[in-house]
DNA sequence: CCATAAGCGAGACGGTACGTCACGTCTTTGG
DNA sequence: CCAAAGACGTGACGTACCGTCTCGCTTATGG
């Protein structure tokens, strides 16, 4: 519950920490962008910076979480294939093309070795629950967990490995998965 | 062509440093392995450091590749399924348990948002190479680095998004990989 | 002029604050006192505090100005070697072992380096007035300001330059300054 | 004993510290002078100047006590009177109108209410031995604390109260305390 | 009796200095 | 020429307090 006293939280302070931290990793990249940074370029006090969020992590995370579901969000048409061919194109698109997408795989590398940062992600999972939305009306499959894993993997992995997605094909992908 | 004059590297110090970082890496975790930690564990100066390695990454890629290449080394039998199923163990155990698995899901992270990591993880694709020379000899599949992205994949994003191993069945991924 | 209109000031919070600030310096220093603790303290809010007082200095030397002149006020009894003797060792016990005493050592320090103190030390001599106010009726000297540094000066010395009351004997003193 | 191996310390920082403060006491007063303002305005890192200095009551008094010492250095004449009479004039100058002097002034407030600046200036009191050193030949009192506290307190509470020096008379003073 | 006015608490705001840490470089002694 | 030691300038860290600002609520006075 908030408190109602007390001067209120001020938006504007909110969006332009968000919309500072998307600039600033797009220009800067990950590692270079940081709370002071991210303070003066937002207009905003660091102080203000660190009542809202801990880690630049979090502000990354709130920042790119809703265009990340958004980005993966796929209509279902009845055609199983097609569906699964869409979302592992929207995923291929998203992990290497997007703003978001580059935030998020900056966050799971972060997770590696920062245990706040895999908490963090541990709590909304973002892949894996865009994944399982489209399986659950493509499949009889019930593990859920285990098909995700085996529907985002080559794809993630193609792309987080450093190959880049350039040699990906969604529908072959789609129809090896079905097979 | 390596210069004949002067005093030689000290191998005393190159292998202090490599014990060193390893050793940081199992105690305080990689985020908090630092070049001066380095150097003060290993007994050796800064300056020393800097000399032979420009970041901690590189230190960490040296200190960790041979460990690495051994451990996701499978002898061949001819038992394709058994073959596979013996190197997704590896893998899952490599990535998950191992120090070095540790140290390679970090800098795999660190390349996400820094090109000096990818390109030094492009220099050599570890986990790509021991797929191939895996499917190599099982498969008739031509296209290696798809295979290979098929096949590590799914391991690969289930330990590197938090979910654990726990759940992986190596066997089960290595018949669904032939199917 | 004075509003007859609005909500009148707390009397509540203007003793709060005045004991708050007292309380605070005895028990974490002059140095450690701060607006913010005050208020905290006081159960008062931040805004409140500044809307009576500029600063902490304002606020202690109102909370201890009635003290100090309680202190070092001296009844006459004729008897002027007496009355000085009585009026140092007061003074000696004011600048040595009171909250107020310990208070305007510390305003006097601070009245070094900060003008505003300065002028509000100024606007109401306490150690001054208390002396010239003994002396008028001890002796002939008409140059009250400076009989009052010759009889004031050695305590204040010995105390503010921190080698302690313990040394000072007020009678000998007394002595000495009549002679 | 001081190392001789490593870099050595750089006698120019050392020294465009000491200035800076000095510099920054007269233009923007004690209060105002900061651990970060000092190291800006000498040109050196503040790491530099938190290696050396613990506080900036350390600096100034590092930075003003050999000019303190040679401001009341008073030759000896023979001729007691005048020679008390010199150092009276001295001190009152020294107090009144010096940097150094008001770098002590500034140092004896703080040490009203910071134990480390007490135990700073515990360590050197530099009024006191100037008056024993003066006393020592000049009267055959024996008890020179007492004696230093009875000369220097008139003069000490006078400027220190913040009445100035103005109305001060050295030689009036000298001969009252010879009588 | 209700409108106006000021005081009150709470708490967020933009600032600025704090003291610490690691960075990568530079400068010395000594092998 | 290399190694060690360690000081250097740089710049981010997270915290504290500064003094100001909005809030909604509480008292008072006076039409």
């Amino acid at each position: 519950m908030e408190s109602k006293v007390g001067r209120p939280r001020s938006e504007r302070a909110r969006e332009a920490v968000l919309h500072a931290v998307d600039d600033l990793l797009v220009e800067v990249g990950y590692a270079a962008v940081t709370m002071k940074g991210i303070a003066e370029r937002a207009g905003v006090s660091r102080q203000t910076v660190y009542r809202w969020w801990s880690t630049k992590a979090e502000i990354l995370f709130e920042a790119s979480a809703a265009d990340a579901e958004e980005e993966l969000a796929v209509p279902p048409t009845g055609d199983t294939l097609g569906d699964l061919t869409t979302y592992l194109q929207a995923l291929i698109n998203f992990l290497a093309n997007t703003h978001a997408g580059a935030a998020y795989r900056a966050l799971i590398g972060e997770a590696q070795h920062d245990p706040e940062v895999a908490q963090l992600l541990a709590g909304k999972d973002i892949l894996g629950d865009s994944a399982r939305t489209v399986l659950a009306r493509a499949t009889p499959d019930h593990d859920l967990d285990d098909a995700s894993a085996r529907l985002i993997g080559p794809v993630f992995f193609a792309i987080m490995s450093g190959r880049g997605p350039s040699r990906l094909d969604p529908q072959e992908l789609a129809r090896r998965f079905l097979a």
